[in-house]
DNA sequence: TATTGATACCTTGTATCGCAAGGTACTAAA
DNA sequence: TTTAGTACCTTGCGATACAAGGTATCAATA
């Protein structure tokens, strides 16, 4: 048992909740996706840029994110994405689906 | 916010984790396939034949499993499979990475 | 004994999704 | 004017789940 495939492991389980994740931490502040990939970062949640941008993208197409451009003062501008209210529904429900699973997973590991 | 849109969370959701959940199940007791859908259907994880077969010969392939034929009385013959030592150790490192993925969430949404 | 229904196995083609790698553009400092 | 840092985005690949379809065994029944 290597540490390849722990880690495969854990980023096959992170695989399904990386939506929940971002709306989770769009759900506090607003962010632009290199703040999102170190916030989750910090929170042991790897995500890389070619993984976030398409999802984001996903994500603002589906009605639960916009976003808007704001000035940086070190280097290029910034696209603040936030939840809508739409965003925020979705969120609820996965929190629900969240807790389903955790409640599955408790009662088969049992 | 109609129910495919919750049906697909919660499918994206449960992806990551079936490979966890079959090894849980089969921690329990030795299953058959088409056992083990019905075992996880009642569980409210929704698996299909075209996605177990390949998982569990991957699985196989990978050690984790192994398996027997045995006779049935009510048709075809079955092929039971069972976890190995690997098997269970995989699931050992499983459940931790599920935990602090359990845990990783409680913070993104405290 | 031929057929049907139930059970159980398995494969193929498609779509989705995350990742690795590479590319563009703006700003400030050397 | 070149370099470093920041931030955006795209392309190609591999893995994986699902839908749909296929094969084989057994028991009951017509």
């Amino acid at each position: 048992m290597n540490e390849n495939n722990i880690d495969n492991i854990k980023s096959q389980m992170r695989k399904g909740v990386l939506e929940y994740c971002i709306l989770s931490v769009l759900d506090k502040n607003d962010a632009y996706a290199s703040e999102l990939i170190s916030k989750l970062k910090d929170a042991r949640i790897i995500v890389v840029e070619g993984t976030l941008y398409p999802l984001l993208t996903r994500q603002k197409n589906q009605g639960m994110l916009t976003y808007r451009w704001e000035e940086s003062t070190q280097g290029p501008p910034r696209k603040y994405y936030s939840l809508t209210n739409k965003g925020r529904d979705v969120l609820r429900e996965m929190d629900k689906a969240w807790k389903e699973i955790v409640e599955t997973i408790d009662i088969l590991r049992k």
